[in-house]
DNA sequence: GTCTATAAGAGGATAGAC
DNA sequence: GTCTATCCTCTTATAGAC
């Protein structure tokens, strides 16, 4: 790692401030409402400067999807130093924190649909070998998982781990967040839930390693 | 009900016609995506055409999502009308249509981020009672179910009902079906038994009134 | 009500001075 | 590399003839 110069680390923060704008309008408007203009008004510079950083709509995105897919693997990675529990443990950590990170405001949302963002990132290498890495993470986790019999073995694992993928943006979180009736902490507890233990609950199961206790505030209210 | 005239059922086809192509394409590239032009093209007729017929774009999403809202009605009307198991069986009976109509192309995803079409939709008086007419009658079968201990009872019913509402547009059933791995059918079982059962499995139940037992392919190919 | 043609404006991207 | 000013395409929506 070669020492960076001081204007090397203006220009890096610089990036990095636009990302940062980028990636948070990602995740309140998605791909395609989003736009140049805001992101540099956000960040307080003209359109034309953030085009000498990045250069298109989709090279931005890309880059704050990459940044995305590196705080996870960080998070991983910790995880995968200092194991709290079992695999199955450490996936729910997993969930847990990328559920954290959307309620935060912080996590752009699947590309999924076919958008001109998600031809982009098929074709982005950067973006792919992360994303790659964290399913091969992932993966191992989950198939340790199924032997052990923690995660349903019937299940293939591909879709385990798109289901996780998907639970991590799940809109559900946003929903209830603006429903104001629960604590961000409540929200994840529920979702983990529904999503490990299904809509039908635990029931008989051996409480071990259980999670944090689900606060329950009484709250029934039904539907609105 | 009035007999209509022939050219009011002329019209009425014709605005169905445009109703539908607006529905798929608003299932392929999302709201934001899909052009007016497209739309028209689809149907065959000029946009100038079709404004004729719908005041605006969103005007013609909110049609094609309350045309949605409606079969779906239709859907559970029929469920009371004959049910096939308890309440619990149903609410799976409505989810599977979902997930079937999703797979087929035919159903939009949720507007849940901030965007044109939702602040729309939020003033649309025949969408929003819709969405609460489908709210009451899956709301009634949740709470019987909570009851039952079908379902758990320690999460709040709405946060029941926001969770089926997210998995009949799940986008892990678009993921799964690009895949080329599964039958649609399978596919369908696999996310009904993660939305009910968890990632964890059914394990000590018992099994009552089974669902088609899933297919099992052998496919245990790891994440590509 | 259907068409062709076009207005009106948003938004991605660039030119060129500094 | 940052700015202002501009280009140009795409898209919503409408005008006006038939």
């Amino acid at each position: 790692m070669v020492r960076k110069s001081f204007k090397e680390q203006v220009l890096i923060a610089r990036e990095e401030a636009i990302v940062v704008a980028a990636n948070r309008l990602l995740a309140e408007k998605g791909f395609d409402a989003m736009t140049v203009d805001e992101v540099a008004a956000e960040v307080g510079i003209a359109k034309a400067s953030l085009y000498k950083h990045f250069s298109s709509k989709e090279a931005l995105a890309a880059a704050a999807m990459i940044r995305v897919l590196d705080h996870a693997l960080a998070q991983i990675e910790a995880l995968r130093a200092e194991p709290a529990g079992d695999e199955v443990d450490q996936l729910k950590s997993v969930v847990r924190w990328t559920m954290q990170v959307q309620l935060a405001g912080d996590m752009p949302s699947l590309p999924t649909q076919n958008s001109a963002l998600r031809t982009a990132l098929t074709s982005n290498r950067s973006y792919l070998d992360r994303l790659m890495l964290v399913s091969e993470r992932l993966g191992e986790w989950i198939t340790a998982g199924q032997r052990s019999g923690r995660l349903d073995p019937s299940l293939p694992a591909e879709v385990i781990l798109y289901t996780m993928f998907a639970r991590a943006c799940d809109p559900v979180l946003g929903v209830l967040k603006e429903s104001a009736n629960f604590s961000d902490e409540q929200i994840v507890d529920m979702l983990l839930s529904t999503c490990f233990d299904g809509l039908h609950g635990h029931r008989l199961r051996s409480p071990r390693a259980a999670p944090a206790a689900r606060v329950d505030t009484g709250l029934r209210r039904s539907h609105a």
